[in-house]
DNA sequence: CTCCTTAGACTGAACGGTCAGTCAGTTGCA
DNA sequence: TGCAACTGACTGACCGTTCAGTCTAAGGAG
């Protein structure tokens, strides 16, 4: 009815909004079956507005591709600063990668992961974008590991290919959640990729069984 | 012009024609951009008979997914029915995963795998089949081990705990290679998991370094 | 051997629904 | 007055699916 609804926030906001919007309508219904209309619809807006502040859908989807990807990072990184034993983090870090859950408010998010795998393989500059965001996915569980080795928690080991072979590990691991194999639940990869951890790093796993038995939330 | 143009074979081959050409298809351009009548194209014949196949063009798709990655199961087992060292038997493995290559024919079948996670993720069903798939092909792993630990190979372990957590890490690797990350290449890729295997089994790995240098197919 | 029938394989043409993107214009703030 | 935000109505392309009918091989019946 009315231009400028005054209600909504400025137009940074209202850009963010669409873009939280689009990434939830992915996760739920897949890139492809993604309609601008929806995404419209969710933000209180017109088609013709999402539109105007995007050009085109594909890069409106795109762009909230990357948008929910970051949030996943900068959750990562929150979490990294606000503990510091290499034990804690690494729990931590699994947790937030094989047990479905929220991480950032946008529900059902791994289902992004597999249409950004699956937009990656098909489009050079998303698959640019996805290597610069596992490399510093990598990085994250570089620096614990070298935090580790510092403080003296952890013998010296390559902090590089523990790097690369555990996120390999999480994100098999993570499919397998996600995706709700019964043969892998999230108990389970849990201890996997803890199990893991600690014998390749030294450390010793004790009195860390029969918690959050209930807490496997299934979306 | 002409019903039947009897050049063509039967109708069963007709039908594994179009799947086979729908996988390809799947592959190149990804699940939703798939059109049947780029299928009926590539079979040489109109889109009215693809549907008279398949009823629907999601029926086509998905069956079409199941198709491939059955052949992807069908040359697992043919690779382990013709050897039967442990090690030989992980290293095929291994390469077959890790190594971007046409396992069956169907070029860049790992852009499958993603579309096959992304679908399963939100059709029931299609998540039904993506589970039956990975239990088979956990049970392969298994089989081997099974296998090695019976012929004296290698000492007991887990066989089972092992086909979970080495899926899941082949499962990360090939996302990797699949999707060219520089950091993480098909020589580092098979690398990683063949040492993984080893230090888990207690195989060495011996003189298998600088193989096959040149072998890593670019797509 | 020939005619007739039937069923299955197959097609061209058209229909109808769905959407991304356009456009001409409206509103309200600075 | 001018500009940014915003909209409803529209359109043009695309594409899955339908349909009415064609062609052919096979299998009797005479």
């Amino acid at each position: 009815m009315a231009a400028r609804p005054a209600t909504e926030g400025s137009a940074d906001q209202r850009r963010d909004a669409m873009l939280r919007a689009a990434a939830e309508l992915i996760a739920e219904r897949g890139f492809a079956d993604t309609r601008i209309a929806d995404v419209a619809k969710r933000v209180g807006a017109s088609p013709a507005l999402v539109i105007y502040y995007f050009g085109t859908k594909d890069r409106l989807l795109t762009e909230a591709l990357r948008f929910s990807e970051q949030s996943f990072y900068a959750a990562a990184d929150r979490l990294l600063a606000s503990t510091s034993s290499i034990e804690k983090r690494l729990d931590a870090l699994v947790q937030l990668t094989c047990i479905p859950q929220d991480y950032d408010d946008i529900p059902g998010a791994w289902g992004l992961w597999f249409d950004l795998w699956a937009q990656a393989f098909r489009h050079p500059e998303v698959k640019r974008d996805r290597v610069e965001l596992d490399q510093r996915w990598r990085s994250i569980i570089e620096r614990i590991v070298r935090d580790g080795i510092r403080a003296g928690e952890i013998a010296e080991v390559d902090a590089k290919q523990f790097a690369v072979t555990f996120a390999a590990l999480l994100d098999g691991l993570s499919i397998q959640t996600a995706l709700e194999d019964p043969e892998v639940d999230p108990q389970r990869a849990y201890g996997i990729a803890m199990d893991f951890a600690a014998g390749t790093l030294g450390i010793s796993r004790r009195a860390k069984r029969r918690r959050r038995s209930s807490a496997s939330t299934r979306r």
